[in-house]
DNA sequence: TCCTGGCACTCGGTACGATTGAGTGCCAAC
DNA sequence: GTTGGCACTCAATCGTACCGAGTGCCAGGA
């Protein structure tokens, strides 16, 4: 859309700023008064006739003062807000919670959550990196009860995978371990992404005999072979889990926030918004759907999902090693410090970036 | 207190039960019309009246219907209510979910907070056994990049725990597998509780020598030893986590379910049990403080937390093989359907006991 | 003694009208 | 192009009236 003169540009922000910080329709006194511009009420009630009838602003009701449309904050994010900087308090509080953390990657992505839904005041959403070219460094068959095995992964991102195998029969101890050595010799090394995919045969086929370790006994015959059989039981059952890991790491901190932002949220059902935050492939099909290669703002009826229509999502990616890796982002109604969210948002996806380039 | 007499009884039931459905203040009218006590709605009035006076009952306004008190709900539990039973296609949900659960202990009580949470609409909790007899069962040490080390124990009760551990120098891959063994050696087999308590010491007095492994290289003279020092730092990292893990492991499923009950939420405050259910310290201690030997129920006022004033804890332990070994619970608001509640969460309990005497 | 129907009373909820005040749109004057 | 002034609109508030649900009480009956 064509730009705004400056006047009416001065005018959209005053109402933007202040009515998110006071949640009160924005009248024409209230702008004068709290702008610095030299005109009279009347001058802006002109003003914001045009800019009403643009589309930026709306009255709720005749006599009321204006409120920002979706159209308005638009704008102001593409045009007016500018790069905000963050108080120094909370740009400390982001650099020490990174150069202090020393975490697998699981865990520092949920805390990466919590601490972007901690310095914005609103629900964070923080997905991982895409699992493909994560390596299995380690595989292991641990005995816990007669019949059950539980089968753990631990993969180069610091993540552990692990699930549990129950089997028909007691399986001797013994057994287990030997299988662990053969599960570990299978899956070591290996791409999560070819783990995934593969089976029984592409084991056998790739490493047909002993390598690292010392020598081991095949099942000589073709017959049924007991350790195999735990072996690819264990298998079948973490490729699912792994499946699962690949797919959608996606982290939710501060989700409590939506339910102090419930004023606000008069229409919309907040219940509707939890289930949606605890849906993880939904909610990261649609962050995927908004990614650009920057700051992204997505605001109230810009998103697809009729619960996130007085919603505002504002997403950043960050980049491992100069590839992209995944996305930070911060949910909170339309009604949002969009100056604050775009620096915290920011600020969290470089610092998270240059984190796991270590 | 004294006992009510059959009618009294039979109109607190009727209120409370009326009120659980319709949210709506009770008239004698309804109470008339809804039980089959062949009296007038005077003579309900007159009752009602008097139940009041004992406190059982309030009217929210002088002309309007009544509403149970906490202490109407009080002796509804514990009188009326009696021992209710689930509908069958609830039964069958929770039995057919434990039949067909084969997970390690971390995931099934995550799942059977969410089973709960779906059968009762309320929020529910869960609090797993504690760790004490834990036993680890496996250890190791593993690169993920030059200086850093994850460190992975598995526990007889199938929970992972891991840590990361970063050193000022590059550490060889030799040195971690040499150092993963003498860990394994050091860890496996001990209870968590001692693993918990001990410092190196402990472990060079308890185990000199090599036992089941090929022999093992140690240092010789009383010098640095690199592989020591990589042991004690992966020790160290995984003593404050398995105290963690030792301490409270408490789940909380369909927590969205709170926002959808606010509506009669009005006085407190949503956010703050969002926070409250976030705290899983609070949380666990609040329920400890109350647990009984059976089902326990907590009913708004009771609850010494003020955020849970207008809240209600149906509560019950669950026994592994005959110990008492942890607590479900539902969390929802003191207009709560009592009887399926307590059905509820005893048929979980029970079925969770079971499932983890096997 | 207990129950019941009747009746007066209370009070929340709704509808209606008047009032107030914030805010606008428009216009004439600068 | 800007401004002050003025009429207009309409939400919010208040007071009044009314309805209806529900109660408390009382006198009469079982």
């Amino acid at each position: 859309m064509t730009e705004l003169d400056e006047r009416k540009a001065a005018v959209l922000r005053a109402i933007v700023e202040q009515y998110v910080d006071t949640a009160q329709p924005v009248g024409s006194q209230t702008v004068t008064s709290t702008t610095g511009l030299g005109v009279s009420a009347a001058t802006v009630r002109n003003e914001m006739s045009l800019l009403e009838r643009e589309g930026y602003i709306a009255q709720p009701h005749p006599s009321a003062g204006r409120v920002p449309t979706d159209r308005g904050y638009r704008y102001y994010v593409d045009h007016l807000a500018g790069a905000g900087q963050l108080p120094a308090t909370e740009r400390r509080r982001i650099v020490e919670f990174f150069s202090s953390a020393t975490l697998a990657m699981d865990q520092l992505l949920a805390q990466t959550s919590q601490l972007l839904a901690g310095v914005t005041a609103h629900a964070a959403v923080v997905v991982g990196p895409e699992a493909q070219a994560v390596v299995v460094r380690a595989a292991n068959l641990v005995p816990l009860q007669p019949r059950v095995v539980l089968a753990v992964v631990v993969l180069s991102n610091g993540s552990v995978e692990k699930d549990v195998v129950v089997f028909d029969a007691d399986v001797a101890d013994d057994d287990v371990a030997e299988a662990s050595g053969r599960f570990a010799r299978q899956l070591t090394g290996r791409l999560l992404a070819d783990v995934a995919s593969l089976d029984r045969d592409d084991f056998d086929r790739d490493r047909p005999g002993p390598e690292h370790f010392g020598p081991e006994h095949f099942a000589p015959e073709g017959g049924p072979d007991p350790i195999a059989d735990i072996v690819d039981a264990a298998r079948v059952a973490l490729q699912t889990r792994l499946a699962q890991h690949q797919s959608e790491p996606l982290y939710v901190g501060g989700a409590s926030r939506l339910a102090a932002e419930h004023d606000s949220f008069v229409t919309t059902n907040t219940a509707r918004l939890f289930e949606l935050l605890e849906q993880h492939v939904v909610l990261a099909s649609l962050m995927r759907e908004l990614l650009g290669p920057g700051l992204t703002v997505s605001i109230g009826s810009e998103n697809t999902s009729l619960d996130l229509r007085e919603c505002s999502l504002v997403l950043a990616p960050y980049l491992v090693e100069g590839e992209l890796a995944g996305t930070v982002g911060v949910l909170g109604p339309t009604r949002m410090d969009y100056r604050k969210a775009q620096a915290a948002v920011s600020a969290v996806s470089q610092q998270l970036g240059r984190q796991l380039s270590r």
